[in-house]
DNA sequence: CAAGCAGTTTAGAATCGATCTAATTTAAGA
DNA sequence: TCTTAAATTAGATCGATTCTAAACTGCTTG
């Protein structure tokens, strides 16, 4: 480990990790400033593993793992289903909805402003309802 | 493989077989009556596969999963991603929407007439929207 | 109704994203 | 600096799905 001086978006990033309770480890906080100083992303775990390596951030593919876990438990992430075959993690947590590229694999968001959805139906059984995902796939 | 009178469900689902283009073998026909002949369903490949050795239909799990994809590219299923551990088959193909039970894993339909969208925006590029998904994910 | 053949089924291997294990390292308080 | 719980890691493992390539079968032809 190369000792390594403290910008401003390290600080940023350093503070988000103390104040959700992640102890701010060399591989959250690189991993953090690649995800949180790009303004909104959505990865998956190997794309975010692969740009780690591609810049020089030593980090196991297991940790890329655990990070993104335990940055969406704390609301720093959240996590998208959207093909069967790998999640997507989205640093948008506001609400908003998604156009899903089908051949690229590529996510773009929707605010939440431009669609209106009414009448919704409320949960059987009075149950909670997590979250509402709006996913509109575009064949292209 | 053992001769079998041929029953009404059965003849419905031959036909739909053949106006498909599918052959109707021994495998599809038993795969398709599980499926169609129960009212709306949401099964994985899994929970289908067990169905099947439950009514003693003799089918390898390979075939399971070619049934399901042929199915769903004649749109006689729809397949659903939800949880990127597995993927759901739809025997409701018309326009809906879906309640999903996190603890359980289970999925249940909304009728499309139940939420008003309204706004959506058009795809970026004017491409084609080949499907609008709404999920409401519940805590349970 | 036999033959031919494309389409289908199948067991088992392989793939691949994700998780787990158990050993090592490190952050942070005392 | 010492101590300890938390975090990281390499590599094993898991589990859903797909692939392979050999056997089988529905359907058309002669
Ligand atoms: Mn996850
Ligand atoms: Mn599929
Ligand atoms: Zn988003
Ligand atoms: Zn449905």
């Amino acid at each position: 480990m190369r000792a390594k001086k403290t910008s401003t978006a390290d600080l940023t990033v350093l503070e988000r990790l103390r104040s959700s309770g992640l102890r701010p480890t060399r591989q959250r906080l690189a991993l953090a400033k690649l995800l949180f100083s790009q303004g909104d992303r959505h990865v998956t775990a190997e794309a975010l593993f692969n740009e780690a390596k591609d810049n020089r951030v030593d980090v196991s593919l297991a940790t890329v793992y655990n990070a993104l876990h335990d940055f969406t438990e704390k609301d720093l992430l959240r996590e998208i289903s959207i093909d069967s075959s790998r999640s997507y993690f989205d640093t948008n947590v506001g609400d908003h909805y998604h156009f899903y590229f089908e051949t690229s694999g590529r996510l773009m968001d929707i605010p939440a402003e431009r669609i209106a959805i009414a009448n919704l139906p409320e949960a059987p059984g009075g149950a909670e309802v997590a979250r509402v995902d709006v996913i509109i796939r575009i064949k292209d």
